[in-house]
Order: structure tokens, then sequence, then C-alpha cells
RNA sequence: GGAGGUAUACCCAAGUCCGGCUGAAGGGAUUGGUCUUGAAAACCAACAGGCGGGUUAAACCGCGCGGGGGUUCGAAUCCCUCUACCUCCUCCA
């Protein structure tokens, strides 16, 4: 959420940076009147508490000292209906002008580059060599499925659409990734490692941003109104949630594994065969606690270790700076990290690395005291992945494929492969 | 799933039956001070933080006893509801 005085103190400016956003902005044309109208109906409605105090007051006086009160009762009686009468109009304006700012973007930093859409995205820098093949490459889809590593069909049975069993070194080569990437983050990057909850509350999900706008894109369990996480930023950001912390915790940083569930909804249609787009993937998140003014270079160290592991798998990649208008929701800058597959003859997005400044700390109340006697200041949070596993098995898959139909295990991954340095049709 | 219990400030804890000098006793922790070569102990003092309105800043005002709602002139206290935790039974990886 942004902060409602900085958009009351410069609102121009504030409608021009959002502008730029390819977001909704909802009811948000009616900031002025409706932060007006509220600010006016709590300084009548304390007013009229205030009196109410005193009145109290003068009547447990009397009443203590065995004197009738009654008259004094009977005109409190009309002034409690009408603090009545108020607080019901307070409470629905308030409540029209919380969801409004529960809407509203995030403020794209200075930093982000300023565009219409996603072709304004900047690249950074590209790493590492793209393959050549002598060869037709295949689509990872079709690899695993020739290898016997992946099936989709029998998950579309079992289960439905955007589905997949992996099994056998498939299988194998998802839990080696993820545990390459945990031990990676956790030893040397010093991430405490998490492992969270697959579900939240619906307060979570509007902490970290996903709710109210995005609740189609998840996967609700009606009968607990909790929500399948569509990332491990949603617990792990919220551990901290409704927390004052101590700033010698900070910056404080965690690593977390887990199953991530989307409804992709809108996306029918879109990457509808292979490991791009499923409902349920895996995912290893980075979440970092810092202090304000330090967010910017954390979010560089933050992208760094992403980084690492597609170069550590020798992955070739590519570094965008995300225009204004493909930020996402809550971001006020974000890199993407993409990945090359040759199939596709494209990079595609393998980790979003964002630096939410105060955005989500807001929502869900996450702060932290300079000293004891220290006013508390909200933190900010950052997250990235680091990585998606699917995305990475069909990077894999695509880059280290040979003319054969096998496939190469990067060095990387060999201990964790148990020794296994490719895998071969049987 | 069944039965019962609990939720008060940083922590512990009184108050709730019987609504009104309790926005909250007491203890611990913490901070500052006295004493001491220094520390401990002892003693003295401060200690609801937070959120919101307001102000150049203050003053000031409102909210606040797990969350939400209700009754009442007035709610920590009465009623409803939700949540979390605890004990016992049942079930279960």
């Amino acid at each position: 959420m942004l902060d409602i005085k900085r958009v009351r103190a410069n609102l121009a400016e504030v409608k021009e940076k959002l502008a730029h956003r390819n977001e909704e902005l909802g009811t948000f044309d009616h900031f002025e009147e409706w932060d007006q109208k509220r600010r006016d109906l709590i300084a009548k409605t304390e007013e009229l508490k205030a009196a109410r105090n005193k009145a109290t007051e003068v009547i447990a006086v009397k009443k203590r000292a065995k004197e009738d009160a009654q008259e004094d009762i009977l005109k409190m009686r009309e002034l409690s209906a009408e603090i009545k009468a108020l607080d019901v109009e307070l409470n629905d304006i308030e409540e029209k002008f919380q969801d409004m700012m529960m809407r509203l973007p995030n403020i794209p930093h200075e930093s982000t580059p300023v565009g219409d859409t996603e072709d304004d995205n900047v690249e950074v820098y590209t790493r590492g060599d793209v393959p050549t093949f002598d060869f037709e490459p295949k689509a990872h889809w079709d690899i695993a499925t020739d290898l016997g590593i992946i099936d989709f069909e029998r998950a579309a049975k079992v289960t439905g659409s955007r589905f997949v069993f992996y099994r056998g070194l498939g299988a194998r080569l998802e839990r080696a990734l993820w545990n390459f990437m945990m031990d990676l983050h956790a030893d040397k990057h010093g991430y405490e490692e998490m492992l969270p909850p697959y579900m939240a509350n619906r307060a979570s999900l509007t902490g970290t941003g996903q709710l109210p706008k995005f609740e189609e894109d998840a996967f609700l369990i009606e009968k607990e109104d909790y929500f399948l996480i569509p990332t491990a930023e949603v617990p792990v950001t919220n551990f901290y949630r409704d927390e004052i912390l101590s700033a010698d915790m900070l910056p404080q940083a965690f690593t977390a594994f887990s199953a991530c569930f989307r409804s992709e909804a809108g996306s029918a249609g879109r990457d509808t065969r292979g490991l791009i787009r499923q409902h349920q993937f895996n995912k290893v998140e980075l979440v970092r606690f810092v202090k304000p003014e330090e967010s910017y270079e954390q979010l560089e160290l933050l992208t760094s270790h992403a980084e690492e592991v597609l170069t550590l798998l020798g992955l070739p990649y590519r570094k965008l700076s995300m225009c204004t208008a493909d930020l996402g929701f809550t971001a006020a800058k974000k890199y993407d990290l993409e990945v090359w597959i040759p199939a596709q003859d494209k990079f595609r997005e393998i980790s979003s690395c964002s630096n939410f400044e105060d955005f989500q700390a807001r929502r869900a109340g996450i702060r932290f005291r300079r000293d004891k006697t220290a006013k508390p200041e909200y933190v900010h949070t950052l997250n990235g992945s680091g990585l998606a596993v699917g995305r990475t098995i069909a990077a894999i898959l695509e880059n280290y494929q040979q003319a054969d139909g096998s496939v190469k295990i990067p060095e990387a991954l060999v201990p964790y492969m148990g020794g296994v340095t490719e895998i071969k049709a049987k």
C-alpha cells in the first residue's frame, strides 16, 4: 500500500507515475474527495466521542453520589445515537477508501525505465554462450517424454491439464536441482533455510499484494478460506507480519523451497505444452527484510545470488530491468532473469527479483526500530526466485540435449544426482 | 470429530461473578540515577507501546484489555460470533 500522506501531499506526481503502469487504477480518481470526506467525518465523530466521554464521567460521579442523573442520561441517548449514525457513515467511506488504496500499485523507482509495453524492458546484459546444435534441437517436452522422465498425459488423467508427473531420473533431477539451489543459498550466500506452509490465509495474501486484486489467480480452499500459495514469498514475507523487529536483526535473509500453485486464469492457450506454465511447480525463493536505505544495493545482491545458480549450471541467460508497464503490482523495481530456451529460440523468464520498498511492509505491518526509543519504521522487503525449478529443468533438457536424444547433466549437479552424468533413453 | 478451559501492556499477573473515581493493581525485565576502583546487590526514578485525527512542531483529542459485532447514557467486565492456544477423549501420517 502507498503512504496516504505521501499520496495526499504529492497527488499530481503520484498520478503521473502510476499512469506509466499497465494497471487499472480503479476508483483512484476519488482520492481527494474520499480522503477529505473521511477526515471530516473522523474529526466530527471524535469531537462527539470526546463530549460523550466527558458526559459519561458526569453521570458516573452523580451515580456514585446517589444523585439523580436521569436528565443527563436522556441527553446522552441522543448524543450516542448521533455518534452511531456518523460511525456508520464513516465505516462506509473508510471501507471504500481502504479498498481503493489496496488496489493501487506501487510507485516505480526512479531507476525503473519508463515504458508502455514489454518491448520497453531494458536489457542489462547477457551472460553465457548460447549453444549451437548440428541437429534440430527438440523441445523439452519431447526430450523428456522420449527419455521417459516426465509424463504429461497421465498427469492430465490423474489431475488435469497443466500438471505433470516426473519419474525416475526426471524426479531425481528435480530433487537434485532444488537441493543444489538451497545448499548454494544457505551455505554460500548466507540465507537462513525455511520450509513454509503451502497454504496461507487471506491476511497473508493481502500483505504481499496478491489480494484483493488478483484473487482469481489463486487456488482457494473454500471450506477453510485458505489459499494455496502461489509462491513461498507469501508465507515467508508474512512470517514477520504485524511485528516490530530490532535493527540488529536486519538485513534478514531467508531461502525457502516450496511448491507453488497458480490458477493461470487468463493464460488459456499460452504455453500449453511443457513445463513452462503449470498449475503446480516447485520454486526456491529468496526473501530479504532490510533497512530502507540499503534496499537497492540489497536488490543487486539478491539478484546476483539468483544469477549464480544459472552461472553454475552453465545456462545462458539475460538480465532485464523491467519497465514501468511490466513491473507487476507490488514492485518499485524488478529484474527478470531469462534463460535461453533453444527450441523456442528465445529467452524465457526463470527468475524475478524485486524491491518492494515499503509497499508490502505497509500492508503487512512489518516494522523495525533503529534503537530502543526510536519510532518504528517500515522495513523494505525484497524477493526473487532462485530459481523456478520446473523451468530450470526445461532449460537444462534443451540446452544440454545431445544428437542421440540423451541429456548431459551439468557438472554442478552430478554430486546431487548420485554421480549420474547423463540421462539416456532406456 | 467430542468435552472443557484460556486470551489483559515487553514478560508474568490482579481485576470480569455484582458495568461507572481501573486506560488498567502488583511483580519481573528494561532505561536513567545514587552507592562502588569496577561489577553485583540495595535504593531512587521513568516505563503503553502502537494506530488514527490534529499541529510547522507541540498542545490537544479519539481508538485500544485476542479480532469483529451487539446491549447500555456508559463495557476489560454482560450477550453473540470468529480466531489462536491449553487439557482430556476420539481419529490419524
